[in-house]
DNA sequence: GTAACAATGGGATACGGTTTCCACACCAGC
DNA sequence: GCTGGTGTGGAAACCGTATCCCATTGTTAC
């Protein structure tokens, strides 16, 4: 036995192994593995014959070491079950898997904490990038949180991209793919007053969610736009989820409160307020109509099909993707610009059979 | 300038520049901050102090290069947006998270090609084990590969699970996470059978798909159990979407086929059967009875709330991380047993309102 | 026939940690 | 006062790969 660990040993095999077994050095092992170095036709046969005979693969994390190494991009979401999010991270995933780079998932659920944690995690696996997906609620603390993460993450060569959330303010090393939220909710309660409707009950979601401010701002500039005026009392804050759609519809009706539509912050809001609707034996659209937002599959499933408004979800993951990509190759087209470093998706309303005029009630 | 890069060079900091600034020696740092080793107070504070100042987290690379390093689990799956898988991804993922662990994902899109790839991506990157999510295609090549693929992984200190898929044959080192699909589908069929009907339409997937396979098959012992006659030409075949469901059930009725009730192989597939039925004017559950499968959010945003087969995939999800993490402690309970390495866990039938007697016809 | 040069392979080093071994200091006990 | 333990900190040897630099060989030009 000599003093080295015998190739037979347990655990795999090391590019050493290959060599001694192919009588050539680790040298040319690596270059015939890696390619980017000229190799006699015959030395390739042999390290690949025992490359095979081995079922040898390179150690990554030796590689990333060394230099080389495969780009990982880390995507950090609060919940992989959330439909919408889903789809960003496909799009994120495959772009990332298109350039051979590799994907991290982490979940926050919603837990600062744990963000802060997985944040630092990423930071120590040495990540291309680390892609933030989701709402945000927008505390004072939160700017500056997120300053911290853009800087730290700078500072080690990586970057950070916030997805669906709003831009850092001032000199932030961060880029930002968003989508026209509010012009989406202006359409689409544009698209509720031209049918006719002027009681709207509008469900935007917790008022501390910057996705549903813009929400729910984007319905009242609507309604400024139509002359039409707009009532406080037709809002109803909650969570996004089938619950609190029942739940608001259902409370809403009890109480008497008159309104001929229902504008969701969410196409599973609007599953279940269209549910609670049902449920008090009211027909939609025939006596009350409803629109969602997001156009995640299941408004489509929804009996009638849901008007909602469509975000392009996968395709701002792979925009997030190729913002990083691009920037790692050096394209960094503008330097310092604080803007160019935030990119608006557009939104459009999806029309199918959720909405119809109101009924001439006597 | 000494020979060394210095400190305040560009890229992240290191546990030379941190030992350096707090003048002491590298092996102090490590110490200090793995904490498996004695150290003073005073040279605690030290070492914290700048690693606070410089912002510093250790390689992950370089530290498992040397032995250490957190365990990683690598997820593989078709879709990342099938909501059903979503959730197993989501119990892997919570359990890793749990112990510390790390999770790699990666999609294959159906295709075998990036399937061994990503595999053997995954065994570059040393990961602790491979997750493979997903119903299979059960050609004879099948068990070869996923043999293959185990013996792979085993040889380099990793290992297979299979979740939602079919163990495998022989002594292969790998461990198989299941449901009793057969089992639900019997209950779901019997749950019909009761009620009265008698002409179901069997709408169970992909001919080829192991999962179709059994659900059709747990179908048929329920008719059996019934004294029911199965009649194959009640079965249609068609992929896991809501499509094929609408379609489905449209040439179903367009050739005449006369059946009270619907058994679909997936909420989806029944969210488009039901849409198909009431476009065709018929009213669920009073004209068509409809089941699904998987107990997917979407079940129960349905109207009616769809009576169908839960399956437990979060904790299938966590059971098998759960496996591995046990096996990697060295708790191998059954040494090589051939089972023992294959878990099954339960379904049960979900009530809500999709089922009713069949309606008394004329 | 020899010099200059291209093509190719090998040895050594660096990457950033962990860990083993050792040296040193300090203290108690005789 | 000397010996033997005990607690601390440092030097150096790895971990597995990529790559720089140099040696060797074969080839072409003079």
């Amino acid at each position: 036995m000599s003093q080295r660990k015998a190739s037979n040993d347990v655990g795999r095999a090391t590019i050493r192994d290959v060599a001694e077994r192919a009588g050539v050095s680790v040298a040319s092992v690596s270059r015939v593995l890696s390619g980017n170095y000229p190799v006699s036709e015959e030395l390739r046969r042999r390290v690949m014959k025992v490359v095979q005979d081995l079922d040898y693969v390179t150690n990554a994390h030796a590689r990333s070491l060394a230099g080389g190494g495969t780009p990982t991009v880390a995507i950090l979401i609060n919940n992989i079950t959330g439909a919408a999010f889903a789809h960003v991270a496909k799009g994120v995933e495959g772009a990332a898997t298109l350039r051979g780079w590799l994907s991290l998932v982490g979940t926050t659920g919603d837990d600062p904490e744990r963000e802060l944690a997985l944040v630092n995690l990423m930071r120590q696996q040495g990540v291309a990038a680390v892609v933030l997906l989701g709402g945000a609620y927008d505390y004072d603390e939160y700017q500056l949180r997120m300053a911290r993460f853009a800087r730290s993450l700078d500072a080690a060569g990586s970057h950070l991209v916030l997805v669906g959330r709003p831009p850092l303010e001032g000199d932030v090393p961060a880029t930002t793919v968003d989508y026209d939220n509010e012009g989406g909710a202006y359409a689409m309660a544009s698209h509720l007053l031209s049918a006719g409707h002027r009681r709207v009950l509008i469900l935007p979601g917790h008022a501390e969610l910057t996705t549903a401010q813009g929400r729910l701002k984007g319905a009242e500039r609507a309604f400024e736009a139509y002359g039409v005026p707009f009532d406080p009392g037709m809002v109803r804050h909650g969570p996004y989820d089938y619950e609190h759609g029942y739940e608001a519809v259902e409370e809403s009706l009890r109480e008497g409160l008159a309104f001929t539509a229902v504008l969701a912050g969410t196409d599973v809001v609007a599953a279940g307020a269209m549910q609670a609707l049902r449920a008090a034996g009211l027909r939609v659209p025939d006596d009350v109509s409803i629109v969602g937002y997001d156009d995640i599959p299941l408004a489509s499933q929804l009996t009638p099909q849901l008007t909602t408004v469509h975000v392009p979800y996968e395709e701002m993951g792979r925009v997030a993707l190729r913002a990083v990509a691009d920037r790692r190759e050096g394209n960094a087209s503008r330097r310092k610009g604080s803007d160019g470093d935030h990119l608006v998706l557009g939104t459009h309303v999806v029309v199918r059979h959720s909405v119809q005029p109101p009924a001439q009630r006597g």
